[in-house]
RNA sequence: GGCGGGUUGGCGGAGAGGUUACGCACCGGAUUGCAAAUCCGUGUAGACCGGUUCGAUUCCGGUACCCGCCU
């Protein structure tokens, strides 16, 4: 079943860009690997926490010696303090998109390939200072207090009930005085359409996927993950998506003395099936037309 | 052996004679720019047996188990 898999992508237009989504813990990246190391390509990272440069442990990213193997692209390439979204990331693989090497795109991020095979809305950046009123008027008159400066429109089609939701349509709003809505309805063509590509979709059995994930934060300790989240200590900053990283806040929580390691390994482990949970209902729901692969079915 | 307290959904943990406590976990879902984020939804649980009552998880009695104190 997997060499099928492997040897039909091998044997696929080159000028295909590879996709492969999954979940955290599902083995992408080997495939990825493999791929690249067999039939040449980069390696493009999907995954919104892989692009950070002080989480290689704790992200899962390819070790250095992966990287020997085959050239990776959008790995570690933020600096722990600064924002990434899905916008940058759509630039930076534009620009890979345009070079002459395969791409081969792994990541676990859904809505980073829905934005890359379905259009994303060509709104600006936020501004720093934007962002920071909308914090503070979130903070200190809720969420309702955003909505009102909202459009009807845009009220009814956004979950008003999720503040990240309706800060992101107040944060447009206010910096380009159109709705959010009005944007999304001029969405462009996607950068890449799925036809042209070669969309490939981990699809594992939930249990065998949490047992894989039972094991995982183990190990990611046994290779260093307290040090690699020590680095990081005088530093934290639980605010910035960085300190996001499943794991991370867990760790600092227990270098701090506010809880045993034992504690923290059991929380991060939850998060991420947690995690994996979301991205099997995003996978469902949006990515219904990729070509499913489960290299540990029976 | 005696006296007292306790026994609530997977776990933690409340109140009230007749509405869903709640939190966490689990499961399902949403999600076009912080997405490893954020949010939404789902639980006939009340140790067991009997009684009182129109109605008991809530009152009464007994049984079992647990925790104290006493002999």
């Amino acid at each position: 079943m997997q060499d099928i898999m492997i040897n039909e992508i091998l044997a696929s237009d080159p000028t295909k860009p590879v996709l492969i989504a999954g979940p955290t813990a599902s083995g992408k990246s080997d495939l990825a690997l493999e791929i690249a190391t067999r039939s040449g390509g980069v390696i493009v990272n999907a995954d919104a926490l892989q692009v950070y440069e002080n989480w290689r442990i704790l992200s899962a990213r390819p070790s250095k010696n992966d990287e020997d193997k085959a050239p990776h692209s959008l790995y570690g390439h933020i600096s722990w303090d600064q924002d990434y979204s899905v916008g940058e990331w759509l630039r930076d693989v534009r620009i890979l998109l345009n070079g002459d090497n395969r791409l081969i795109i792994v990541g676990g991020t859904g809505l980073y390939f829905t934005a890359l095979t379905q259009g994303l809305a060509d709104i600006p950046p936020t501004s720093q200072e934007i962002r920071e009123t909308a914090n503070k008027l979130l903070a200190q008159h809720g969420i309702q207090h955003l909505l009102n400066a909202l459009d009807d429109e845009t009220r009814a089609a956004i979950d008003v009930q999720n503040p990240m939701r309706v800060q992101r349509a107040w944060e447009v709003l206010t910096q380009t005085n159109r709705s959010i809505v009005d944007w999304q309805r001029t969405t462009p063509a996607p950068i890449l359409r799925l036809d042209r590509a070669l969309p490939i979709l981990f699809d594992i059995e939930k249990d065998i996927l949490n047992g894989r994930i039972e094991t995982r934060f183990q190990k990611m300790i046994e290779l260093g993950a307290l040090e690699e989240v020590r680095e990081n200590y005088d530093r934290w900053d639980p605010t910035l998506l960085s300190s996001k990283a499943i794991g991370a806040p867990e760790l600092i929580a227990y270098l701090a003395g506010e809880t045993t390691l034992d504690d923290a390994c059991t929380r991060a482990t939850i998060a991420t099936r947690q995690f994996a949970k979301r991205q099997r209902t995003w996978f469902r729901s949006k990515m219904g037309l990729w070509r499913r692969y489960s290299p540990h079915a029976k």
